[in-house]
DNA sequence: CGTTAAGTGCACAGATCGGTTTACTTAGGG
DNA sequence: CCCTAAGTAAACCGATCTGTGCACTTAACG
């Protein structure tokens, strides 16, 4: 991080501009919102040039779309990717991780326009976590994982919410409705469960 | 409502300009965000003029706070006041209320400052809502009031901030988890339970 | 009536917004 | 060592933002 390593296409000459425009911007719009952060003062936190700015990115949309497809494009592979863990144990492991207002959702709710590159960017990145939800919900035996995916996902997204608007951290409800539904599905009378995986 | 009602104080002489504003404001701080909506736009919406604006609302803040205010001051009484449903069945009717965006979520998202007083009415809508389905809850018979409460509370936060994400209506799906939560909390074989009301 | 408070219209302030321009400096690989 | 691409600094653009000042009109009530 101190050094500069090697630039998004590999060769890079000067001192690594983007890389710092984007982690400035993505820290800067975590913690002031998107709308409340200038380009001004983007710039400044970045030590970088205005012009410099524009030259990477073709404006301020532009360089939203591109955070948010820098945070976390593998959806979180610390997670979904653990073979270590039972399917159940990674539904379960999900709602371990603290983190501050999501940034999709936040950006799906500064950002009045449905059609915005980054609204459209938010909603794909639900879907694939929602998706990486159901499999893990289909290896772990549940009847209807689809269904198990999309709950967890809006306990997450729930908790994510609810915190920002409290101001008091909401995961553990989260997590304890979780628990009780991802029992409920893998117990379930119905035909084949108990995790036939392990 | 096309006659003009008595204003907030009771006396009122003119063409009762604040109510306009409110309501013009409520309308579009929804459907276009509270940073999108300039006080030009607003005024041009309420038919008021800007001088008028600003000698009702010491400024947008003041504006945005009595807007919220306005929201709702009650907690949904037309679901939690009904007497002729079972407290089961109130605790299950809040999610059929469709409604865009929670204009408390939309505020604490788009207003940075924790301080705000939107921000303030924000968390004590939140927390009064939760309070209320706590007693329902509790009526009910739930061993544990609180925490079912807390837990539908979080149910409706995640459909309502999912739904803006995924441009989707996911009511439903946070409707299936309160029935299996309420189900399971009203027949856990703890001590008394099972409604001892109705 | 006429008085009085409510509301008007519009120009204007100062700040900040996203974005551009120009003329200049630097870093690094061949 | 020099050439080229990357980055710099600061002025500047027009638009828009929240909020004021001032002279004026209107509505309602006693």
């Amino acid at each position: 991080m101190t050094e500069l390593e090697k630039g998004p296409q590999g060769r890079r000459r000067g001192r690594g501009a983007r890389e710092r425009i984007i982690s400035a911007s993505q820290q800067l719009f975590r913690h002031q919102g998107i709308n409340s952060t200038g380009m001004d003062q983007l710039c400044a936190a970045a030590e970088v040039s205005k012009r410099t700015l524009y030259q990477h990115f073709t404006g301020k949309d532009d360089l939203i779309a591109e955070c948010l497809r820098r945070f976390d494009p593998d959806v979180l592979p610390e997670v979904f990717d653990r073979a270590d863990l039972t399917p159940r144990d990674r539904l379960l492991a999900v709602f371990e991780i603290h983190a501050p207002l999501c940034p999709f959702i936040a950006a799906a709710v500064e950002i009045p326009d449905p059609e915005h590159p980054a609204r459209v960017l938010a909603r794909d990145y639900k879907l694939a976590f929602a998706a990486r939800l159901t499999d893990s919900a289909r290896e772990a035996g549940a009847p209807d994982p689809e269904q198990l995916g999309e709950q967890l996902a809006l306990l997450l997204d729930g908790a994510s919410a609810r915190s920002r608007v409290l101001d008091t951290e909401t995961l553990a409800t989260a997590a304890a409705i979780a628990v009780v539904l991802v029992d409920r599905a893998l117990t379930t009378p119905t035909h084949q469960n108990e995790n036939h995986f392990q």
